[in-house]
RNA sequence: CAGGCAAGCCGUUCUAUCGCUGUUCAUCUUAUGAAGAGAGGAAAGUCCGGGCAACACAGAGCAUUCUGCUUCCUAACGGGAAGGAUCCGGUUUGACCGGAGACGGAAAGUGCCACAGAAAAUAAACUACCACGCCGAUUAAUCGGUGUGGAAAAGGUGAAAAUGUGAGGUAAGAGCUCACGGUAGUAUAUGGCGACAUAUAUUGCGGUAAACCCCAGGAGUUGAAAGACCAAAUAGGCUAACGCACGUAGGGCUGCUCGUCCGAUGUUAGUGGGUAGGUCGUUAGAUCAUAUCAGCAAUGAUAUGGCUAGAUAAAUGAUAGAAAUACUGCUUCGGCGGUAACAGAACCCGGCUUACAGGCUUGCUUUUUUU
RNA sequence: UGCCCGAUAGUAUAAAGGUAGUACAACUGUUUUUGGUGCAGUUUGUCUAGGUUCGAAUCCUGGUCGGGCAA
């Protein structure tokens, strides 16, 4: 189901405050992920937030190009990458991703890295889990 | 035809797939389906003005601060239109054309005017000038030195030199007097709604008010995170009445003064903070389009028709393809490739300012060619 | 989103509208066998674009950048 309402934003004040005070997170560049395995409230596997730095880019529309692109890319391929997972092993996971790069790349260049963040993601969250 | 300047307008289009946020209608029940809508000329800067909202407001004075030619437009403005005077440029020399600007007052007072220069503002006296005295040279006229007085015309400087030119006048000179001008005030007359213009009379004559200041007119404070309501939750807060008390300490009312109002603790009643959430405020309006009329114009009036984003960590997108236009790189001149201005609503309007690839229209102007 | 401030050498900080200083730093010379210290000197600046003025760091207007307050 490529969808992505309400459901899946993370907006509550209190989890973005837990997810950035005690969540752990990885540099993959041009990313930056925060996450942290919680549970909430709502009836989907994974909320996210966006953000893009204000410091890096002053425009408003470049801030938003990148938001969009990010979103789109998550929409296209979270149900490929992150919620098989997830809902398989009964999990509800909180995720920021913070764009850090200083230009803007192109969507390809930005799809890809973004699959691998969210398989390496996969991968800790499962290593964390174990143990 | 090409270039330049000014003003105004526009500022990519279509298809497919997958999404996001509201609205309406169905199903029929909390999610699907369908229909239709979804960034700008600057949404930006937050520089002015207003609406809206809360609080405050008996009032007087002072302080602070803004604006500054006139008339009009406007809800209002520091915005706009038309005009006036000034300055600049052009010119066919016609008070013609184009452009510019914070454009009240220096004759209320105070201050400032570095360096240079004799002197920078109650004029002054260095050189030079004139008169007289003394000394020296000399036949004498005269020349040199020196002292006293006169005068403000000549003098290198400076951003600026005591209103400019000419004549009279004088020992030499001086608006000292006269003529013609420049400029400012006042009075009268004429024209104009007015700024102002013209004429006459009269009085004056450094600059600086984006120096203090004076004059005229204005400015309450805080901003949608304003504010209203709902449910959860309940204090140490708040409100009202009564009582106590020196109406005291203290506090409010604009920064200060006067003035004025409230006023510590107790009892009763009512309300319900922080925190987290929702609804309203919130998009039908100083609205948009067209037509007619009024006006030089800004703009206004009337009629007809339209509804045109409403999010809340914040939607309006991504990918692929096609077309047109412009720019640009390579070119085997067949084409091929690349790029797409400035920029993203956050309570809403009216302006201003700033950014902007390219295109269109109108006016003015320059060069070349043709007739 | 709304409101309020500031900008001076590499750094910190002065300057009534009249030649932009001071300290540290940097560089050169000198003293020393060498380095340091000391001494003498030099270089480097008013955020930007206009305006007012004879003349702006200073006064006024636009822009740029930085900071603060309101939760």
């Amino acid at each position: 189901m490529y969808t992505f309402n309400k459901e899946e934003r993370l907006c509550s004040k209190k989890l973005l405050e837990k997810l950035f005070h005690s969540g752990s997170s990885f540099l993959l560049y041009p990313y930056r992920i925060v996450w942290l395995a919680e549970k909430f409230a709502a009836d989907v596997p994974a909320q996210v937030v966006i953000s893009v730095s204000k410091r890096k880019f002053k425009k408003a529309v470049e801030r938003n190009l990148i938001k969009r692109r990010i979103r789109e890319i998550y929409r296209l391929n979270k149900s490929e990458f992150l919620y098989p997972y997830l809902s398989k092993s009964e999990l509800q996971i909180l995720l920021a991703i913070n764009y850090i790069g200083k230009d803007i790349s192109d969507y390809a260049l930005m799809e890809k890295k973004l699959k691998l963040a969210l398989e390496q993601l996969r991968n800790l969250s499962s290593k964390s889990n174990e143990e």
